[in-house]
DNA sequence: TTGTAAGCGTTATCAT
DNA sequence: ATGATAACGCTTACAA
């Protein structure tokens, strides 16, 4: 490994003026500064992070921390999160929770750690008390959830909108038996069934069955086994998650039933697959370019101004109409 | 922050026995070592791993870097990767690089410089040159492809053999006019044209086109368009990529061809849904789970032994037979 | 404009 | 069994 001082010596000149000329602070003749610069390209000389880092207590990363990397909503919103932090000059580290709240302790402490400049992070339900445990000074971009306690910036879906109106197609196209099937590891599925439930409420309707489940595929298909076996049966289901969407699909095509004619189904997330399934799925979009752009921007005002206001920027998500919910087509 | 020095104060010792202590190694006392454990918990005490790691040189952190997060496959590895680097204990920082050589360069730097205990990684075409330009030392695992130069540890599909055997089914199913469209920013995409024009050839055919593209779904789309258009028109398309699949896919859907009569289709890596289209699409599952512990077997062997010969583990993919290849039926 | 030296939080060597 | 202390590679007062 080569150091800064093996370039000082190759240069002739002390390490603090190739740290000066490396950061291009404080004054020096451009004469010495080719004379390191040459030193620096013929040693191959690449400054050691760990040692800057250690010193200035700060670094040029930004951590991202996904609950769930299988979910292509979170995998869209790494490639936004990448892209907008490497038009700043700032790499992203990304870690990957799988909704386990010792993994998440174990990367927050990871970032911690090493040293990031912030990060972007979508909690677990049980983040509260680990945050409480061990309160962290690092700035924070919330994404994708809630959190309950403590202030944070955040960037979010309105996701009892996007239900309620998600709700509102599917009884515009003549469903009342309407079930839901939501996420349970994360406020996201909460606040969704809350406005499904709201646009039921909003016809004086009830539905049929809800239910809250880990956001896997295989939960997806379990429940909506069990919907069919129930009576009644409903006409509509809802979910508030692509991986469920694709265990309902699945579990209807298993049982041969009509979608949408006999049932109909909708959900979140566009992914490749959505529209090329037979029929299309019917879904709320969320602009996953926009949430990971806004994430790092709020991130990286935080980091300038550690002590503004928290922000929350709320998103619209976009209602894109297939085949899966057109009954009366 | 809380450094080991007040720890050593709090406690009454120096920081040479903190140190000892914490790493369980040298002597002490029961007594001291209490009195220590119990002013760490009292000071909330977490080691800084920048220190250490510019101290020891070494970290317990493994690196990542896949190519294309929105590709299902290095999401299904990250998932492996993941779980093997935990139950030792282990961390890992994942970096998409995008196929961009760019990127590549910089999270290669980046993870040398964060002291990595060794990096996972599956190149781009252009790693050759990075890497001639800029050898380096940590343990490397190269996953799903193959770099020209230099001496690796490798976990990689028989593509050879995975795309010959999906050629053989298509012409046991009939298919004669055989198109292929195949990823060309990896060694991946060459290596299965290879085993595909081997299975045509071994009955004295050739195909009606095989075309080399970004492995993206749009390039699917308007390869499988061109397709369309040409005379004579393929009576199967083979496709080397998940991505490529789906953009076929669409395609065909959108111009009303009917699989798998008309035009029979396969492809590489189950998704989430590639069993939910009508037709399931036939194509070879890539073993990840075994790759991805592989990968992380490989790698903590060379840690250990950084001098050993080098491997290459070639694993066997499993065709799993689907409507979209199934004329005879 | 440049150099000296302290310090970031560890670990490891060498005394004691 | 424990403590001083140097060292990892860098940045940054402060001095010259």
């Amino acid at each position: 490994m080569t150091s800064i001082k093996d370039v000082a010596i190759e240069a002739g000149v002390s390490t603090a003026t190739v740290s000066r000329v490396l950061a291009n602070k404080g004054s020096f003749k451009a004469d010495t500064r080719d004379k390191i610069l040459s030193a620096i390209a013929k040693l191959n000389y690449r400054p050691n992070l760990i040692a800057r880092s250690l010193r200035v207590q700060t670094s040029t990363k930004i951590g991202l921390l996904v609950s769930d990397i299988r979910n292509p909503f979170f995998t869209a919103i790494a490639r936004a999160v990448e892209d907008a932090a490497y038009a700043r000059g700032y790499s992203v580290i990304m870690c990957n929770t799988d909704e386990n709240p010792e993994k998440e302790a174990l990367y927050l402490d990871l970032m911690r750690d090493e040293n990031v400049a912030g990060v972007i992070f979508s909690p677990t339900q049980q983040f509260n008390a680990t945050h409480v445990q061990h309160p962290t000074h690092i700035p924070f971009v919330i994404i994708d959830r809630t959190v309950n306690e403590g202030e944070f910036d955040w960037v979010q879906l309105d996701n009892y909108a996007a239900a309620y109106e998600l709700t509102e197609h599917l009884l515009a196209q003549g469903y009342r038996k309407l079930a839901g099937l939501f996420g349970d590891t994360s406020s996201t599925g909460f606040e969704r069934k809350k406005g499904f439930l709201a646009a039921l409420a909003a016809h004086q309707l009830e539905p049929i069955a809800t239910q809250l489940m880990p956001p896997r595929l295989a939960h997806g298909f379990d429940a909506t086994q069990a919907l069919l076996a129930q009576n009644p049966r409903p006409d509509a289901i809802f979910t508030s998650n692509s991986l469920l969407t694709a265990g309902a699909f699945q579990a209807l095509r298993t049982h041969k039933i009509a979608i949408p004619q006999e049932i109909g189904l909708v959900g979140f997330d566009e992914t490749t697959w959505s529209e090329l399934v037979e029929p299309a799925i019917t879904l709320i979009a969320q602009p996953t370019e926009e949430i990971g752009h806004s994430a790092v921007e709020l991130l990286f005002q935080r980091i300038q101004e550690p002590e503004r206001a928290h922000r929350k920027v709320i998103l619209q998500g976009t209602l894109r109409i297939h085949a899966s919910s057109m009954r009366n087509f």
